[in-house]
DNA sequence: CAGTGGTCTAGACCACAAG
DNA sequence: TTGTGGTCTAGACCACTGG
């Protein structure tokens, strides 16, 4: 006899707990919504949230007049954090600090795949942590779509930072990779010539158009890290 | 005026668009569910599942009594795949295979910092895409927490692909980073030495017990993708 | 065609935290 | 204390898709 169950997290822990203990295997079709409502003695809803949740972690396979069954080859989603480099830089309990290296304004090379008729900000921007070199970011700012970036101050804010703050809400595509250090970001990380590493490519768009394109390369030893 | 919205999408929709136009600037507060829900023109519960879906990618944060407002800094959290590595070379169109190259029992070396008074397998497995070195891991298996492992045939299936259709659910943590392909790593993935490789590092436990912990070494050229 | 998940509603109570 | 989000319920209809 299974134990009352009310709230969809005690809905979700239980049907963890039987893939956990096999009682339902990986592969495994498991009781449509209203059964297992009436079995655990709540409302459908409440077993709709709690599998909604776990099909979003990739735990469950729905499909409608299909059912639910246990992911065979769960491909686990885990959700990473993307903050701006200053919140980045604290949570580690350092002092953040960055510095604009280069700023201009001129065509885009054909290399970063964008409009070569707009006009472009090119700002080249360091990220201390604690006086050292954090992170190394190349980007460029379509001005056509983002005018007041023009004449933005950046002394307090960082690009990136000044840009979420004034540009709304917008979508955008990433990509994580490993890189050798180029010659520029060794000598602005202060690390070997070669060192790996952690590079984040991001591409932000407003609507279809994008907005700016940037490459941050993080000092050697950057981790990236999330639960699953 | 506003047009009347139903479904949560739509509101989530109509939030995004008044947040986009500033309407709703970053830091502002927005009106509660409840409000919101009379001038959509639909049910609180709506609202509110539109709104958590939307507080769940960092664009608002949301405090009880306090309300809801348009987050200033967006911390924002990007959902990546985790894909068993056969799926993973699947899916960029080429042919997976995998190498059991080194299979032994025998006690942890303490850099895993695992407890070294259980017993554990050592794996050692290279993934193939196209017959192209794709992926070398380096795994180690408690097999106190997954005795089943001891006989497990790997012919068919790699140790993760294995462990995941044998193990049933299981929580962990990972870890991204970039590192110089040691002599071992550009050995198996055919790359110079020192070539910066993309690697992940993840312990899985069950409960609170570490099953496995495995160094995935990507093969130079890898790149993780999502969107936000 | 029919079974399953997806969603909406109206009303209710609860939990938390700001003032 | 009290406003706000968090959640549950019962019932209903819809949308998709497998058989």
């Amino acid at each position: 006899m299974t134990e009352p169950v009310v709230t969809w997290q005690a809905v979700q822990a239980e049907v963890l707990r039987r893939i956990h203990d096999r009682v339902w295997a990986p592969g495994d079709m498991i009781p449509n919504e209203a059964d297992l409502a009436i079995e655990l003695g709540c409302a459908r809803v409440t077993v709709n949230r709690a599998l909604r949740g776990l099909a979003d972690l990739g735990i469950l396979d729905r499909r409608r007049k299909a059912g639910t069954r246990v992911a065979l080859t769960p491909v686990r989603r885990a959700t990473v954090e993307i903050p701006i480099t200053r919140q980045e830089v604290e949570r580690l309990g350092k002092t953040h600090a960055h510095r604009v290296i280069e700023r201009w304004i001129g065509p885009v090379d054909a290399a970063w795949g964008l409009s070569e008729h707009d006009r472009y900000m090119h700002l080249t921007t360091l990220h201390l942590a604690d006086g050292a070199p954090f992170l190394y970011e190349r980007r460029v700012v379509n001005l056509a779509v983002a005018p007041m970036m023009e004449t933005a101050d950046l002394a307090a804010f960082s690009p990136n930072e000044w840009l979420v703050r004034h540009a709304g809400f917008t979508r955008g595509d990433i990509a994580f990779s490993a890189e050798n250090a180029s010659v520029e970001d060794a000598a602005h990380l202060a690390c070997p010539n070669g060192a790996a590493v952690f590079v984040v490519r991001r591409t932000t768009f407003d609507g279809d158009r994008p907005i700016t394109k940037v490459r941050m390369a993080y000092a050697p030893g950057f981790e990236m890290r999330t639960v699953l």
